[in-house]
DNA sequence: GCCTAGAATCGACGAATGTCGATGCAACAA
DNA sequence: TTGTTGCATCGACATTCGTCGATTCTAGGC
């Protein structure tokens, strides 16, 4: 018996990781990406119609994309008259951060 | 004409952030995101067999998953006799982080 | 040689996703 | 009132995704 051994019994981390999956889940895909680039170096906020215009999308599509931002609490949404306006959402980095963290710690070694 | 106005043209974000969202994709999963946590809580490379063994998936189902995230060079695999082992990739977590920060930049105000 | 075991690949399936067109809705303008 | 405009919602579609079972491949053990 020379063959290479794997430890017998390695247990896996614990942890679900669900919510932190559906986060970067939101996160997926360039045209809410591109949204939340948008949000992060504007002033405040910034109108749908900047989107719909900026993107090469449908209406719907980018009303679609802007839902499924608002459902992950990265942004928020309000509606003045006609017009709609998002913001990135407080602490939405810092989210981001700290499911990063509990996913790949950086203190390495414990 | 008392309504509220929106700028008159206010441009999107330049970035396509295509990479930044297939990385993000790649991490937009619990198991892949439960594979991760452990190789970065390992001291150094893990087994599938504790991957096949620990997540409640078939044997296929997790290759799949190492496939993901090996295409996305998040881990690096290699295959000595039978067994089959995954480690982190080095600077994983940095190019999370340099994604994250393409997107969503600390220096709030330039 | 043959047989076994771990892992990758293939084929198929249902579910979810991104996209669009059409419609609905709320608010303003005339 | 009627019409218009901006956005959300709905319905449908093609594509992608996660999952599984079956098969293939490689490496050891016999």
């Amino acid at each position: 018996m020379s063959m290479q051994q794997c430890a017998p019994e390695a247990p896996l981390y614990e942890g679900e990781l669900i919510e932190e999956g559906a986060l970067f889940h939101a996160l997926a895909d360039p045209a809410r990406l591109r949204i939340l680039a948008t949000l992060a170096r504007a002033d405040d906020e910034r109108c749908v119609c900047d989107f719909t215009a900026g993107l090469a999308l449908n209406q719907s599509t980018v009303s679609h994309h802007l839902k499924i931002l608002k459902a992950a609490a990265l942004v928020i949404g309000e509606r003045r008259g006609t017009w709609g306006f998002y913001r990135l959402a407080p602490g939405a980095r810092e989210r981001i951060e700290r499911a990063l963290e509990r996913t790949l710690p950086v203190a390495v070694r414990a």
